[in-house]
RNA sequence: UGUCCCAUAGUAUAAUGGUAGUACGACAGAUUUUGGUUCUGUUUGUCUAGGUUCGAAUCCUGGUGGGACAACCA
């Protein structure tokens, strides 16, 4: 914890501002989501950096909903975003919302009328779009850029009182139509949308546009430090200008590069597509980078926290690689998930010198990693379930499993040896005979032996069924964004294989929704909600590291 | 043929004019009743050309490369 870690550049920046004495010595940052989808993982190193850096610097955040388009809003996602901030470990210090505001940014807009800073435009969206120029040559001015302040006065009061159609007029910014940022070409302030918030209801018909609602907001909360994504740069000069004008609360903005996670893409509407079009099961889907489903999928929300602090903060683009995030869940859920034992595809496994009918009660730790997990009963007798893929019939040299005459541990419980296995007509194994050796048992072994490998099983009259979801990346390339054509074709057909059947030890089925455990030489994995009494359903979280696997690709 | 932002190992991130370091990954080895964990070691980097300076990843200039900007979206 008292790790010495340089300070982000926008650590340094408050750090300056503190130093000179900037805002009274106060920090308020906000996050701003849109409530219009839900929020992944690029949004939670959104909030990650501004809530955290309001608790760094005893300052405080808000959540302000950017509600100001009521056609794609919803209260759906208002209530799963603000599950998801909660959920990740942040308290808002007051929830707000951008149409708490509707009032207070129609008078700016009269004053910027007043100031001949704002006029009226007859233009259909198609005519201001052909008179905006493009970033190489320079707009020229709309023929309505010059009525006269009273007129300006009348025909906005008339857009608010619903006596204009969607799209007869809008407000603009009069700003600089020859200039190099396109954004500063006279802006549209306000349009006419003849429809029903999700908060103001039926109250207003003229919704003010992001970029005279998102500064303005920020500047009456008295936002100390307005963080956002690099994509809202040029941006800037118009919300300086904005503040300026109105001689309000100079709030400033600084900018960071999103995060881009690869093997899976970021954006909402890609999102949004991969939902509507049924590429997954939906928003929580566990495949998602959504904070719903990497929750679902069992990721917690320190190991997410700790990714993005981790990740960094800088003005570069980036794209992060999975493999980090899957360091920090595995190393978490080493130290805190309980061993069960099992068995996904199985095979039968006889122990011909075992007592038909027997049972043993083994002893089972929890967690090697924690001895105050505890132990558990295990029961073992002479027929078990082992991994089809623990047996080989012609074993490599570097293969420490099952194949004739050789010889394993059985974990908690005894050393077997292959004798003989039986084969149906395709050639798959279908029942493999061993010996144990009664003197070999788990904690009271004096037959001597070492042996190289140790597997899991299951008793086969003991063993419980579950559902298990086996997870893979969505994506079969690094950079689906980056790739020739529709980033659809690139989806992994393999990215979820369903278990209906797996061979689960006694202790483990009577697992709840949200449990964790690490399935021995498997992977943690974590209850899904879809589990009935009837039925356990287990996701995949992650692999455990294989360098089986690696060794054995290698041919 | 505009404006703005950016450039350090495979990836990400430090070094704030003074020894290029860290993490993840990869590779090799040790330990191991999880081919897990843990431990040890190895590998790979300042986009380029000039300039300033005793000294440049860092400051300046030019180039190159990448990204953003032309929704009545945010």
């Amino acid at each position: 914890m008292s790790e010495e870690r340089s300070l982000n550049f926008l650590e340094q920046i408050i750090e300056e501002d503190l130093a000179k004495g900037a805002n009274g010595g106060r920090v308020h940052t906000r996050f701003p989501p849109e409530p219009n989808g839900y929020l992944h993982i690029g949004h939670a190193k959104s909030i990650c950096l501004n809530f955290g850096l309001a608790q760094k610097y005893n300052g405080q955040t808000n959540l302000r909903f950017d509600d100001t388009n009521p056609v794609t809003e919803d209260t759906e996602y208002v209530d799963s975003i603000k599950a998801d901030i909660k959920w990740l470990g942040f308290e808002w210090a007051n929830e707000l919302y951008a149409s708490d505001y509707f009032e207070q940014i129609y008078n700016f807009a009269v004053a910027l009328i007043k100031k001949g800073l704002a006029y009226v435009d007859d233009s259909t969206a198609e005519e201001i779009a052909a008179l905006k120029g493009t970033p190489t040559e320079p707009g020229k001015d709309s023929p309505y850029r010059n009525r006269g302040v009273e007129e300006n006065l009348q025909l906005f009061e008339k857009m608010k009182n619903g006596e204009f159609k969607d799209g007869a007029k809008v407000l603009r910014a009069k700003v600089d139509m020859a200039s190099p940022n396109m954004h500063m070409r006279d802006p549209i302030m306000y349009r006419i949308k003849h429809a029903h918030h999700h908060r103001t209801g039926d109250k207003w018909c003229i919704y003010p546009m992001y970029d005279f609602a998102h500064g303005q907001s920020d500047s009456i909360e008295h936002i100390t430090h307005s963080i956002c994504t690099l994509e809202f740069v040029p941006h800037r000069p118009l919300y300086d200008w904005f503040i300026e004008k109105l001689e309000i609360f100079p709030s400033h903005q600084y900018e960071f590069a999103r995060l881009n996670l690869n093997y899976t893409v970021m954006s909402k509407r890609k999102l949004k597509q991969l939902v509507e079009e049924g590429f997954v099961r939906g928003w929580d889907d566990p495949r998602m980078p959504t904070i719903s489903a990497l929750r679902r999928r069992g990721f917690t929300p320190a190991s997410i926290r700790t990714f993005c602090d981790r990740i960094g903060i800088q003005k570069r683009d980036n794209l992060i690689e999975v493999s980090l995030l899957e360091y920090f869940i595995r190393e978490e859920l080493n130290r805190t998930a309980n061993r069960v034992m099992v068995v996904t595809d199985p095979v039968k496994l006889v122990i011909t010198n075992y007592p038909e009918g027997q049972v043993e009660e083994l002893q089972a730790e929890n967690n090697p990693e924690d001895e105050s997990a505890g132990t558990r009963i295990l029961p073992f007798s002479n027929t078990l379930y082992i991994e089809r893929d623990d047996f080989m019939e012609n074993p490599p040299k570097k293969f420490f499993r099952l194949g004739p005459g050789n010889m394993v541990r059985l974990k908690y419980a005894y050393i077997i040896k292959c004798d003989s296995f039986d084969k149906d007509a395709d050639g798959n194994i279908t029942t493999i005979y061993c010996s144990y050796l009664p003197e070999s048992r788990s904690g009271g072994d004096s037959s001597g032996l070492t042996v190289k490998g140790t597997i899991h099983w299951v008793s086969a009259a003991h063993a419980a069924k579950a559902e298990v979801r086996l997870y893979d990346r969505l994506f079969k390339v690094d950079d689906p964004n980056n790739e020739e054509g529709d980033f659809k074709s690139y989806i992994n057909p393999d990215s979820l294989q369903v278990v209906e059947n797996a061979l689960i030890e006694p202790a483990l089925a009577s697992a709840k929704p949200g449990d964790r455990f690490q399935f021995l030489r498997k992977g943690y994995f974590c209850v899904d909600p879809d589990t009935t009494p009837e039925k356990l359903v287990l996701n995949r979280t992650v692999t455990l590291k294989d360098t089986w696997a690696k060794e054995a690709k290698k041919g």
